[in-house]
DNA sequence: CTTGACTCTCCTGTTAGTGGAGGCTGTATA
DNA sequence: TATACAGCCTCCACTAACAGGAGAGTCAAG
């Protein structure tokens, strides 16, 4: 019978820890003195202690630990979970390596450019979103004030009430000088008919968008479209579907250098 | 302003994270209602939420973004902790590989024998312990016992109290039939005179050190010795050092085959 | 006025233990 | 034999970043 520290010394586990795993019934002591409550544990006790070391090495927690230790299982059995721990663990290999070129790309820039970037680049989920939408070949970018006028007198003269926030889809693959295709949409709730001009349709949703917010007026916009550009290059993503401008807070009528409108660019992106 | 549930739909992070967000100080409501509660954002904070869940992505805690916000720092000190982080990630990157290595040899070990084995290896780090020692080279393992013999005379002449457990060195680089260099040592405490037989001296501490814990007669400690080099080459190790024999439940006097012995077996082992 | 959606605070639970307070127990020494 | 002290006990609080839920108050529409 070994006391509770020396069984300690011998495996090399914390005192604190062979009673939490008497408590949590992975280890029950051999023997516990029902007068002074001394945990007594016997030699042979350490090969499972052992065994719940090895398990927890390989990535098991005490739960799964207790389940492989009670249920006696087959070879199956234990090969199929190992087969999981192993598609866990290149999971998070995968996204910590991941995380690790964001974090290069960041070192690189500010390497390059002895300056912290004022934008910030995440991914995130967009779902699918239902919208009134006119789509047409403009100019240039503020052009599209018309597509805007045409679609909102279409939606009051039905009755309907917009959602917030609006947003415009930049179908043109590379850069133009004029003649932009552009797309100006409204998220509506419920139904509005459709015209020659205003189509009601589902834009899609897209798993991974990348995305920044750009606070600032109208002119400036290009920093965003060009920082989040390089964040998608840097980190190896490509871009796999048109720009949206999400307009968060939109410019006062017409005003195009309004300093204080907040406009979300996104690029679905796909790695690799 | 905005609602706390629009806000969480316009950044796509959840209510009760931007209530945590508010609670630890990382990102407070533009204005709360005094008589409510209620919490109503303004639209550029959006880009301080954004900033918040691209620092988090890099692997930063909120604790340290809460820093990273509020000291307003040099481009050279965002270096340092990208560093640091970066340093930290890929330490967690190599550490999760070995794992994954760990479950594949098992996952490998499970398909070739379609047997679960009895022996867990582990690594463990060892403490450099004080002993007496006598060591010569023996026909064979249980000549030792004449060593045993000697030490513990030696020992009992001198009134020293041996400490648990014993244990053994064994110096040979490769299989021998006969003619063993084995090391006898016996945990002590205090001084003990040395003499041309006995030496005192520290045993060295190994940072990884490989074992298993065999249970059962000695006559079948070679399955052991199989499964522990096994598992060391399978894990991408290799033996650094003489292996050790630690008696953590010694047979009865001079029986080889007690069948409730309890004998950790280690070697030092370094990757690679 | 009621309904239902939204919001609030407060409490608990998550992992695998660690740290500490306050109080027994067992052994070695004076 | 008294006492010091190491070792052991239980119980409680704490960790990170929220999630889930209870119970109660708020707001706008019908």
């Amino acid at each position: 019978m070994i006391r509770i520290g020396d069984f300690s010394k011998l495996s090399r586990v914390t005192v604190k820890t062979l009673r939490y795993y008497d408590e949590v019934g992975l280890l029950h002591p051999a023997h516990v003195d029902v007068a002074t409550g001394y945990r007594f544990y016997a030699h042979d006790q350490l090969p499972r202690l052992n065994r719940i070391l090895a398990l927890k090495d390989l990535g098991f927690s005490l739960e799964e630990i207790g389940h492989l230790l009670a249920d006696d299982l087959t070879t199956e059995q234990m090969h199929g979970m190992l087969k999981l721990r192993q598609s866990e663990i290149s999971h998070r290999v995968q996204d910590e390596r991941e995380r690790l070129a964001r974090v290069e790309a960041r070192l690189r820039q500010i390497e390059q450019e002895d300056v912290v970037s004022k934008y910030d680049a995440v991914i995130k989920k967009v779902e699918p979103i239902k919208v009134a939408a006119v789509r047409d070949v403009v100019p240039t970018p503020p052009d599209q004030g018309r597509l805007w006028g045409e679609l909102m007198s279409h939606l009051a003269q039905h009755q309907v009430q917009p959602l917030e926030p609006c947003l415009s889809v930049y179908y043109d693959e590379e850069y133009k000088e004029k003649d932009w295709d552009i797309e100006v949409c409204m998220p509506i709730e419920g139904d509005v008919p459709e015209n020659e001009r205003v189509s009601v349709r589902e834009l899609d949703g897209v798993e991974t968008m990348a995305y920044v917010v750009h606070h600032g007026p109208f002119t400036t916009i290009g920093e965003a479209y060009e920082a989040l550009m390089k964040w998608v290059s840097e980190n190896d993503y490509r871009i796999v579907g048109p720009a949206r401008e999400i307009y968060l807070r939109p410019a006062k009528e017409g005003i195009q250098n309004d300093p204080d409108t907040l406009t979300e660019i996104q690029f679905p992106v796909e790695k690799g």
